[in-house]
DNA sequence: AGGTTGATTGTTAAC
DNA sequence: GTTAACAATCAACCT
């Protein structure tokens, strides 16, 4: 008998994340406290520049992948000393991300007869960000049913049986479960539902295993292998148990440091509200809060979507600037790979895919116009190698469990592995520090290490145009601490009053920012 | 197809 | 041989 016990890869950097509560909490995700007063919920909000434990690291993708937006990682970092202030101790919280700070979620179960779980990242009616508090009324166990019964109000507004209520009606079967009470949900979390006012319950048996089967791990099977591991005893892919076969996934790899694409809208809101409704239902699968976000999305108001919409919609820009440095930054890795490498023998030139740098350099040809390499005939064909080896040789197999830097710098790229560049490539390089050369002026005397040999690496260069890029956007020229400022007193203002020259600070703060910098904290 | 989350498990590399 | 890290997979739903 194999028994294992999984660490999350959170929690190993969560140990030493001040987990907020007077006990350590080794929890990332549910960490509750109760010092007496408050109960403390902590619940990790994911958020854009959140790197999923899971991401495979592949080669460098040079396909003509037009659509990757890179996690957008705000400047400012939540500051932990706050995260035992109540809402009534630190003013800003109930205006805005009540536990934006760090995930901590204030519970005074002796207050309510009804106890509260704020949630942060929801929008207002009108769209504009709510405090961000999703203050869901957390109903004890068959409160549903009564709800109606005693609110003939919301029992009218109740809409008709819809196929996501079907489903939530399965979903109500079982008592044992926390009941969440979507309709006061969504009046907490501010969104239009527009009359979707169905409860859900989100049950799970108790004693319910995991919200997931497990199937069996099919890094190298085939089909075949997998008939095969399944009869050998091991467990069944659960698109063997009665359900429809599902179509074997085959990601392709991708560079680690390439801009992540933009997740949808429904994503988004999907990753703002299953805290919310995990937090009320610990049990609850994944498939009964994919329901219910489903039904709240579908209840969402047009305005809350475009909300969400819009924020893809900014997220889809900033990744293409990033993809453009990303792509920049390829080009020039190629360039200094070649160094410490074989020059390709003309079969393998052949062999290689011109495309690969071809369409590389045609999406971006902008970049290059002014690059003396580009106009060096004779040179392309080393690309295609180069390419060829650029992969996994030079991004480090990224850890999430590690120390990933936590500097902004890191926020799109893995800590490149020093590079030795010869001196004649560091004069392709210039075409990327030309491009860097914002970044350079503003961030230079911050950035020491810039001088440093080992900061020629392209990658690292691209962290920091992307670290700049994002400051400049905030604010082209304001220093971090005034970054921070800016961000601190908009927050404080209740999120209305956004600072000029702000990037969204509806988006990249309040409505997501600190709970991604918990996130991020927590994997670091 | 790929994105959302989290749990699980197989594989692999390191010791 | 043990252990840790990584990668893949699944759930329901949306884009």
């Amino acid at each position: 008998m194999d028994v294992r016990f999984y660490l999350p890869p959170q929690s190993a950097a969560a140990s030493d994340t001040p987990c907020l509560g007077p006990s350590p909490c080794l929890d990332p995700y549910y960490c509750n406290k109760f010092d007496g007063d408050n109960m403390y919920m902590s619940l990790t909000e994911p958020s854009q520049d959140y790197v999923p434990a899971s991401q495979s690291y592949p080669g460098p993708s040079l396909e003509n992948e037009d659509f990757n937006i890179p996690p957008i990682t705000p400047p400012s970092l939540p500051d932990h000393s706050l995260i035992h202030l109540t809402d009534v101790e630190s003013g800003y919280h109930s205006m805005c991300h009540p536990m934006s700070q760090n995930g901590l979620l204030p519970f005074h179960p002796q207050n309510m007869d009804l106890p509260a779980i704020t949630v942060s990242n929801m929008l207002s009616q009108d769209g504009s960000l709510l405090s961000n508090s999703l203050s869901v009324m957390q109903e004890l166990r068959n409160t549903e049913r009564t709800q109606y019964a005693s609110h003939p109000q919301m029992a009218a507004m109740r809409p008709p049986v819809q196929p996501a209520d079907i489903r939530q009606q399965g979903m109500m079967q079982h008592g044992q479960l926390t009941t969440i009470n979507q309709s006061q949900l969504s009046t907490q979390l501010g969104l239009n539902m527009g009359g979707n006012n169905v409860s859900h319950n989100s049950p799970s048996p108790p004693g319910s295993k995991s919200a997931t089967p497990s199937p069996s791990s099919s890094v190298h099977e085939d089909e075949g292998d997998d008939a095969s591991k399944i009869n050998g005893g091991e467990k069944r892919p659960a698109s063997d148990m009665g359900k429809k076969p599902k179509t074997p996934k085959k990601k392709k790899k991708k560079d680690p440091n390439e801009p992540q694409k933009p997740v949808s809208a429904y994503a988004l809101f999907f990753r703002d509200t299953q805290a919310a409704i995990k937090g009320q239902n610990p049990n609850a699968t994944f498939g009964e809060v994919s329901k219910i976000v489903a039904s709240m999305w579908d209840g969402l108001g047009e305005e809350q979507k475009q909300v969400y919409k819009k924020k893809t919609e900014a997220a889809k820009k900033e990744y293409l600037k990033q993809l453009a440095a990303y792509r920049a930054s390829l080009v020039s890795k190629s360039y200094s790979e070649p160094v410490d490498v074989k020059a390709p023998q003309p079969s393998q030139m052949m062999n290689s895919k011109p495309s690969v740098f071809h369409g590389q350099a045609q999406a971006h040809s902008a970049l290059y116009l002014n690059s003396p390499y580009h106009q060096q005939p004779g040179m392309n064909p080393h690309i295609p190698a180069m390419h060829s080896s650029l992969p996994r040789s030079i991004a480090p197999k990224p850890n999430n469990q590690l120390p990933v830097t936590v500097s902004i710098s890191n926020m799109a790229v893995s800590p490149p592995p020093p590079i030795q560049i010869s001196p004649p490539l560091h004069q392709h390089l210039n075409m990327q520090q030309h491009q860097n050369i914002t970044m350079q002026q503003s961030l230079g005397s911050q950035l020491p290490m810039q001088v440093q040999p080992a900061l020629h690496s392209p990658t690292m260069q691209q962290g920091f145009t992307l670290q700049q890029e994002y400051q400049n956007l905030i604010n082209p020229t304001s220093t971090a601490a005034q970054v921070v400022t800016q961000a601190m007193e908009y927050v404080r203002s209740g999120c209305r009053n956004p600072p000029a020259q702000t990037v969204d600070w509806n988006n990249e703060y309040c409505n997501n920012g600190g709970m991604q910098r918990d996130k991020a904290l927590y994997l670091t």
